[in-house]
DNA sequence: CTGCTGCGAATTTTT
DNA sequence: TTCGCAGCAG
C-alpha cells in the first residue's frame, strides 16, 4: 500500500510526502501537483504511520478548496478509519469558537458579521458620537479599523501610535466598535482568527486539549496566511511540532488583506529544524506559459529562489488583443473564443479574468449579445442581495437576540409603520439603561410611546418569538416557509409585478429551496448550522466546472483553478497593475497576480486591453499593461498587426474593409451574424428616429426620444420600462419594432 | 411615517 | 453610470 502511494510521485514529492515528522515547508509552485502532494501526504501519514486520522488537521483558505481535499482524501484512503479534520481556518476557527465561547464570554450562538454589517456597526458609533461622516467616511474608516484587526493591533494600541487627532478618534470608535461587537454577540471575520488566540492565552487546559487533538497540521497556500493565522497553526503544533506548509510565495496576492509572505519567505528562521522542499516541475501549461510567467514574476526583489519548468512542449505562443473601448476589447475576446471552440475547445475549458469586478459588465454584455452561455464567479452575491439579507436577518435575530443589527434591519421591513424617530427613541433607552435592545421590546411600556406605537412593537416581538418557539417544531424548511410567508414577502413582490420584484421572488425561491437541499444533505440539520456556512462562503465556493459555460471571474477568485484557454483582460496601465499607493511592495503583488493569472492557462493565454475605457460615464485613455512589456518578445504574438500601443491606429480598427485586407483582423463592430446560436435580438440596419419603438436584448422594449449623430456611431437615448439608457448605435443592437 | 427627489460619492482584490 | 442617503412634502 505505501509503495503504491509513493508511485507515480517525482523525487521531490516523494520526498516531500515522506517527511511527517517535524516542521516541513513545501514549496509548490504553480502546477505542480500541490493537492495531490498533499493528499498523497496523509494517505502515507494513515497507513505507513498508522496515525489516526482524526488527530491531522488540513487547513485551507475556501471552502472549495477543503472540499476537494477532503474528497481526495476520502477517496484514497477509504472510508471507515475515521476521518481527517479538513476545513478552512475561518470554519475550524469558528468550531472552535462555538464550543468554548464561554471562556471569553461570548455565547455559542454568536453572530458572524460580515463587512456591511461592521460598516454598519461604524456608522451607527460615528452618529452616536456625533461625528461628520464627511470627515469620518464610514468605509475608510471601517477599512483603518479592520487593517488594525489584521495586524492584531488593539485599540489602546492604535491610539498609541496615533500621529493625529483623528487617528486617535478612529482609535475610539475601534474601541466603540469592539465592544458593540461585544455587546451584540457577534464577531466579525478578524475575530474568528484572533478570539481562539484569546481562548488558547487565557487557558491553558483548553490549549492543551487541541494540541493533543491535532497532532500533526498541515496548512495550504501557507503563503497568504495572516498573523492570527501564522500564530493559529504555531499554538496548534508547538507541542508536537509537526507543521507542514504548503504555498508558493510568487503566488501571494492577499497582502492587502494581512497575509504576510515573510511567514513563508523565513520558514526556515522561524523554524530552524525544518526541512524545505521545492515543487518545480509543472505539470499544467506549455513552455511558453511558464517561461513568460518565468520572466514576469523573475523581476521581483522579495521572493524565494526557485524556477519552474516543464516538460511539456513549447505550444501556442501568448496572443495580445485588443479593442478601441471595453466593449470592443469584449468582442476580441468574443471572436477567439469564437475560433477556438472550432478548435474543439470546450466552452468550460476557457476562463476570462480581470482585477476588477466593475470590468466584468462590459463582458458579460457582449457575452449575453452573442448569445454565449457564461457563468459569472463573484460580484454581486446572492446572499448579498436585499430580500435575502432581509430574510436572513430575521434568521440571525432568531438565532442571537442580542444581534442589534440584524434587528435595526428589519425591525420595519416589511414596512410595521415604525418609523425612523421610534427607533432612534428605542436605541437611547436601550443605551441608556444599558441593555440589549431587544430585551427592552419585552417591556416597551417603561419607554413611554404612544399606545398605536407601542402595540405595532410588541406584534414584532410577539413575531420573533414565536418563530423562535416554532423553530423546534418544525423542520427548517417548513419553518423558513411559513415565516417568509407570515411577513408576506412574497405577496408583496407580486403585487408589484416588474421584473425587478419578480426577480426577487425568484430569489426567495432558491434560498427555500437551498434550506431543503440543505436539510436533505444532512442529518439534524439546524438553522444554526446553515447560517454558519452561509456566513462562511466566499465567491469561489460556487464556482461550479461542469457548466458548459464560459467563466468570468477575478483573478483572485481563480487562484488554484486551471483552464484550457485563458483570458487575461484590462491588461492596461492603471487597471492592472492597479494604480493604489505604488509603493514596491504594491507593484510586487501585482506582478504575482499576474503570474497567478498567467499560469491558470494550459495551452494558450491571450492577454486584452482596451485603448479607451469608461469609468464613472467617463472616457480614459490607457496604455498597456507593463506586464506584456515584461514578457520576451518570441513568446507573443500580435495579430492585429498595426502599431500597438498607439491609439492613432485604433481608429481605423473599426472601419469596416480591414477585414479584407487582413483575414486575421477582426472588424469588432460589426457582428451581423450569431457566433453561438440566435442572439437574443437580430440587428436590424437602418437610421434611428425620434419616437421609434425599439427592442433590446436586456432592457426589452424601449421609445427612443433622442438620437445624436448618425450612422453606427449615433448615439441614442431610449426609454425603457423603469430606466432610460444612453447607447451607441453599433454595439446596442436594437431591432427596430413597426 | 412614507415616499419621492436630487445630489454626491464610488471601484480593488475577499474569508 | 449606479447606488445610497439626506432632506422635504404629503
Amino acid at each position: 500500500m505505501t509503495s503504491q502511494i509513493l508511485a507515480g510521485l517525482n523525487p521531490p514529492q516523494q520526498a516531500a510526502v515522506q517527511a511527517i515528522d517535524g516542521p516541513v515547508l513545501i514549496f509548490a509552485g504553480a502546477g505542480s501537483g500541490k493537492t495531490r502532494v498533499l493528499t498523497h501526504r496523509i494517505a502515507y501519514m494513515i497507513h505507513k504511520h498508522n496515525i489516526l486520522p482524526s488527530s491531522i488537521l488540513a487547513v485551507t483558505f475556501t471552502n472549495k478548496a477543503a472540499g476537494e481535499l477532503r474528497q481526495r482524501v476520502n477517496n484514497m484512503v477509504g472510508q471507515g478509519v475515521g476521518y481527517v479534520n479538513v476545513g478552512t481556518f475561518h470554519s475550524i476557527c469558528s468550531r472552535i469558537l462555538r464550543a468554548e465561547a464561554s471562556s471569553i464570554g461570548y455565547n455559542q450562538n454568536f453572530t458572524i458579521y460580515d463587512d456591511s454589517d461592521g460598516q454598519r456597526v461604524v456608522k451607527d458609533i460615528l452618529n452616536t458620537m456625533q461625528l461628520s461622516t464627511d470627515y469620518y467616511k464610514p468605509a475608510g474608516v471601517f477599512y483603518q479599523i479592520k487593517a488594525a484587526k489584521n495586524k492584531m493591533q488593539t485599540p489602546s494600541e492604535m491610539a498609541e501610535l496615533a500621529m493625529s487627532a483623528r487617528d486617535e478618534k478612529i482609535a475610539e470608535i475601534y474601541l466603540s466598535y469592539e465592544s458593540t461587537l461585544k455587546a451584540n454577540n457577534a464577531m466579525d471575520f478578524d475575530d474568528l482568527l484572533s478570539k481562539p488566540l484569546e481562548v488558547f492565552e487565557n487557558n491553558p487546559a483548553i490549549l492543551r486539549f487541541y494540541q493533543n487533538k491535532f497532532k500533526y497540521i498541515l496548512v495550504d497556500e501557507y503563503q497568504d496566511t495572516n498573523l492570527a493565522q501564522f500564530k493559529f497553526v504555531e499554538y496548534l503544533s508547538k507541542e508536537s511540532k509537526n507543521i507542514c506548509v504548503v504555498g508558493d510565495d510568487d503566488q501571494s496576492i492577499y497582502g492587502w488583506r494581512g497575509a504576510d509572505i515573510s511567514n513563508i519567505i523565513d520558514f526556515q528562521q522561524i523554524f530552524p529544524t525544518g526541512q524545505v522542499f521545492k515543487l518545480e516541475q509543472n505539470y499544467r501549461s506549455t513552455e511558453t506559459i511558464i517561461k513568460a510567467a518565468n520572466a514576469v514574476v523573475s523581476k521581483n526583489v522579495y521572493r524565494a529562489d526557485k524556477v519552474l519548468w516543464t516538460e511539456s512542449g513549447k505550444g501556442a505562443p501568448i496572443t495580445v488583443l485588443h479593442g478601441e473601448t471595453e466593449t470592443g476589447e469584449g468582442q476580441a475576446i468574443l471572436h477567439a473564443i469564437h475560433d477556438q471552440r472550432n478548435n474543439g475547445i470546450e466552452l468550460s475549458s476557457m476562463a476570462v479574468l480581470y482585477r476588477t469586478n466593475a470590468q466584468s459588465r462590459a463582458l458579460e454584455d457582449v457575452m449575453r449579445r452573442n448569445a454565449v452561455p457564461y457563468q459569472i464567479v463573484g460580484g454581486t452575491k446572492f446572499y448579498d442581495r436585499k430580500e435575502i439579507k432581509d430574510i436572513l436577518a430575521y434568521f440571525r435575530l432568531i438565532l442571537n437576540p442580542a444581534d442589534s443589527v440584524a434587528l435595526l434591519r428589519i425591525i420595519n421591513v416589511p414596512s410595521r409603520k415604525i418609523g425612523k424617530t421610534t427607533v432612534e427613541r428605542l436605541v437611547k433607552f436601550a443605551l441608556s439603561k444599558d441593555k440589549q435592545l431587544y430585551s427592552i421590546l419585552n417591556n416597551i411600556d417603561e419607554i413611554g410611546l404612544n399606545s398605536g406605537v407601542e402595540k405595532r412593537i410588541n406584534d414584532f416581538y410577539q413575531f420573533i418569538q414565536k418563530y423562535i418557539d416554532l423553530i423546534s417544531e418544525l423542520s427548517l424548511y417548513h419553518w423558513a416557509i411559513a415565516i417568509i410567508d407570515e411577513l408576506g414577502f412574497i405577496e408583496s413582490f407580486r403585487a408589484e409585478d416588474t421584473p425587478d420584484a419578480i426577480s426577487r421572488i425568484d430569489n426567495i425561491n432558491e434560498l427555500l429551496a437551498a434550506l431543503d437541499e440543505y436539510e436533505k444533505n444532512n442529518e439534524n440539520a439546524t438553522l444554526a448550522q446553515y447560517m454558519e456556512e452561509v456566513s462562511l462562503l466566499s465567491d469561489i465556493d460556487q464556482f461550479n466546472d461542469e457548466a458548459h459555460k464560459v467563466t468570468l471571474m477575478t483573478l483572485h477568485a481563480a487562484k488554484g483553478l486551471e483552464f484550457d484557454i485563458v483570458f487575461l483582460a484590462g491588461m492596461e496601465q492603471g487597471l492592472f497593475p492597479l494604480e493604489r499607493g505604488d509603493s514596491t511592495e504594491d507593484m510586487e503583488e501585482e506582478r504575482r497576480l499576474f503570474y497567478v493569472g498567467l499560469t491558470r492557462a494550459k495551452r494558450v493565454a491571450y492577454l486584452t486591453y482596451a485603448m479607451r475605457r469608461t469609468r464613472f460615464g467617463e472616457f480614459m485613455i490607457n496604455t498597456p499593461s507593463i506586464f506584456i512589456g515584461e514578457i520576451p518578445f518570441e513568446y507573443l504574438n500580435f495579430p492585429q498587426k498595426e502599431k500597438v500601443g498607439s491609439n492613432r491606429s485604433e481608429k481605423k480598427m473599426s472601419s469596416t474593409k480591414r477585414h479584407k485586407t487582413k483575414p486575421q483582423v477582426r472588424t469588432f463592430a460589426k457582428k451581423s451574424k450569431s457566433l453561438f446560436g440566435e442572439p437574443e435580438v437580430k440587428p436590424k440596419s437602418g437610421e434611428y428616429e425620434i419616437g421609434q419603438e425599439v427592442m433590446h436584448a436586456f432592457f426589452g422594449k424601449g421609445t427612443i426620444i433622442n438620437v445624436s449623430g448618425g450612422g453606427p456611431e449615433a448615439r441614442l437615448t431610449v426609454v425603457f420600462t423603469g430606466s432610460t439608457k444612453k447607447l451607441v448605435a453599433k454595439f446596442a443592437n436594437l431591432k427596430i419594432l413597426d
